[in-house]
DNA sequence: AAGATAGCTGTACAATGTAAGGCTGTCAAG
DNA sequence: CTTGACAGCCTTACATTGTACAGCTATCTT
């Protein structure tokens, strides 16, 4: 009974930063953004909050390593693809790597605001980019149009696009309220005819699940990939 | 003596939402998001945290308030741009509209932030909305493409591409570490060839203002334009 | 005059990040 | 074997946040 302070006598795993990550993924998982406490981390490895200190300089610092797991995640879903080998299929290739990157966010449906949220570049981020450039190569742009195409796809070629406004039926389908809907049907007038086309609902009872994520991601990425094809100088 | 609460005797203009949110931004853009606490703000108020609490919800509700304030600012700012005519000019009617949206994002640089953050629509922003469904109108789109344009621009309809890994430079230039730069030399080669052709600098001594925003934020705007254009049923 | 109420304040509490220092086991030097 | 150093983890404590709850006060109504 003198030492009490452990139950168990099993010897635990010691903390690491590797361990501090997983975990921290995990925990994002479960609970969203939110739950990814420093005492909640802590609990989740069955450790005291200020341990964590020890291997991560602060909360800052673990986002950053979160996201590099992330995108170490993205490295790893798009390294059995094929690399681009020529002008035919750069796009081809750019889109399959930016939809696999897709995946990983679709896992990890809190990772957009952690990446957006970080300044600083990372190892995984410029291996990752690094892919890309090798594939604008491919395809025979010139740096300068790789340059803009980088900031032009932007988020996306992360894979994911941060909907604005999201109509995604939450619980309570009471997501757009009652004033909002009466000045939709008097003042925007375009908007009514608007819904009806696309929603295929009438407006009355909503029962929206009209916007089909995926769909709308393509097709975003396949306008600029089309774009960015007919900049290319040589045809 | 006997009511010593207040120094001044003047009447104080009473507290309201209006005030509330107008302060809101108020601090915000002086002293970024995370100074726009309830404290802070009851103080630029000259008022206590809790008497905010009866013009607004709670601070997602302000966030909210907040959000529409910065719309209506977009709104104004393209209340006079002149309507598109027809399928000639719904390009450049759209361009000015975000370019002014642009502005107003410039104005506030926490703005991005705000806006993502929020689920639920708004006024406001339906109203922004319903401008563009206008303009797709006299471009002779379909609802259905509309829709996907809607989706595509995303963001960037209100002004903002949310630049991931924003290379800016900050007051310390040693935004990419030693260990980063040195992978970049042996494992990345591309970078290397990459960052003097667009750069303009050598890599050894980075002085980089090699990104301008306003520049990469018209490219990829044009982009998705003529794409879009390109998509229309009728040319 | 009496009470109701809108608008604001004061106090208090829980959740968060984290600074500062204490405990403990391991391992090398004497 | 003893002794010290130090890595790794814990304890305590504090500042900052949002906000619940219960007052206070002036104005307005009856």
């Amino acid at each position: 009974m003198a030492t009490e302070t452990r139950q168990d006598a099993s010897p635990r795993t010691p903390l690491s930063r590797e361990r501090i990550l997983t975990a921290a993924v995990a925990v994002a998982d479960s609970g969203g953004l939110e739950a990814l406490t420093m005492r909640g981390l802590a609990d989740a490895l069955d450790v005291e909050a200020m341990s964590l200190y020890y291997h991560v300089a602060n909360k800052e610092a673990l986002l950053d390593g979160v996201a590099e797991r992330v995108v170490e995640e993205i490295l790893d879903e798009v390294a059995d693809l094929p690399p681009a080998t020529g002008p035919d299929d750069w796009k081809q290739a750019m889109r399959s790597r930016i939809l696999r990157a897709r995946q990983v966010m679709l896992r990890h449906k809190w990772a957009p605001w952690v990446l957006e949220s970080r300044t600083t570049m990372n190892s995984p981020v410029l291996r990752y980019y690094h892919g890309f450039l090798e594939i604008f190569q491919a395809g025979g742009m010139s740096y300068d149009l790789a340059h803009h195409a980088m900031h032009a796809l932007g988020s996306r070629a992360l894979g994911f696009s941060q909907e604005m406004f999201d109509p995604a039926p939450g619980t309570d389908d009471e997501e757009m309220s009652e004033e909002l809907f009466a000045q939709m049907a008097t003042e925007l007038p375009l908007f009514v005819e608007f819904m009806e086309a696309v929603v295929h609902v009438d407006p009355e009872d909503q029962t929206l699940g009209w916007c089909d994520d995926q769909t709308e991601f393509e097709f975003a990425l396949d306008l600029m990939l089309d774009g960015l094809d007919r900049l290319r100088g040589d045809d």
